[in-house]
DNA sequence: CCTTGACTATACAGGTCTGTATACTTGACT
DNA sequence: AGTCAAGTATACAGACCTGTATAGTCAAGG
């Protein structure tokens, strides 16, 4: 469905990928420089070079591999549940909520990342990854509302990104807790309600 | 209603703070330096730090410019529907649906300077200020609730919360078009629809 | 045996970052 | 007349940034 599959990596590379996705997270991107990455992959500079070519691959790197478990995870709870319906959207939001309690502190790395990089997003290799992420997820709530026999999927799905995105944000900002919580029960309303 | 007055500024002041403010939002906190600041102000750099003391000042005072403008914005939109009602709550979208299409190409600039700041956020001035401005607006959603007579402002306020953080995200991340469309939709369904 | 890929170690180039120091000008108010 | 706030102009310190160069180690595979 249209997501990169990262190549095999060196041990070194691992090493380094884990490193920056830690930090690049915690800290925000421009904030750590790749001195702090190589020594705590422990790694020359040297290495990360040969292995990812300049700090901006690596930062595509980085979203790509976050966007990829996250991805993972969110399979492990669709497979729960198989049978088309709206519990498979709810599944979502489950999945999300396990996410963000283990992984989520800061909110999205997407949406933290694109905070980071101008408007003139053209040429600039993340834009187009954060975004493809996002649409991603959009056309999987459209599917899953299709099979759900939703009758306007395109709308309801446009409304449950709202929601995910929403939280998603809430919880980074700490604004209240367990927002997720509140958006799974809008959802399962708009999916469970009479039409109006 | 808690919000912080920032104190009459020099012309000089004045136009730094504006340059800093369109610069910020648009490439990042980070990706500016207070040498590009000082020139596009038409200053000197000695001035820009005689009147904010720091690059973190003057990050702070740009949050609390922009949160200034937004309320602004608000209070016309407000002050239009004066009854207490559901379409009160509605005229918050409307604020944020013309400030968006405005201001907010590249989202909420709280939100973005937060992906730029340390999860460590102790000591950190500027997490207190974005804290403040977003537990001000679901303050605000929750009396303007509670003078409608819903029947749990808390709760209603926090949806309208996650409606509002959702479109202010997806049109940074333009997943798709007008979200603030779809987010008064949505609310306008909660605020009357029949008890269920 | 010997080449090749992966890696370490170290140094450095060239630029940018925040923040400060020094010296001067200008206009307003007392 | 004199003081003071606000500003210009310029230089610089010291740190940090990305990226490269040079030299060497080590293990696996043909």
């Amino acid at each position: 469905m249209n997501v990169p599959v990262l190549a095999p990596l060196t041990p070194a590379a691992r090493r380094v990928l884990d490193a920056a996705s830690e930090l690049f997270y915690e800290r925000g991107i421009h904030a750590v420089g790749v001195d702090t990455i190589a020594e705590a992959a422990g790694v020359t500079k040297k290495t990360l070079y040969d292995r990812f070519g300049s700090k901006e691959a690596l930062v595509v790197a980085y979203l790509q591999h976050r966007d990829a478990q996250w991805r993972d995870l969110l399979d492990k709870y669709l497979t729960r549940v198989p049978e088309p319906g709206p519990d498979r959207v709810l599944a979502v939001f489950d999945a999300a909520i396990s996410w963000s309690d283990e992984n989520g502190a800061k909110g999205c790395s997407a949406i933290n990342a694109r905070a980071e990089i101008g408007d003139g997003h053209d040429g600039h290799p993340v834009f187009p990854e954060i975004a493809r992420q996002k649409v991603w997820l959009l056309d999987l709530f459209t599917e899953i509302l299709r099979d759900a026999n939703d009758v306007d999927p395109a709308t309801m799905a446009k409304r449950m990104m709202l929601l995910y995105e929403g939280a998603i944000v809430t919880v980074g900002m700490e604004t209240y807790p367990h927002p997720f919580d509140v958006a799974r029960d809008m959802a399962r309303s708009l999916l469970t309600a009479p039409a109006r």
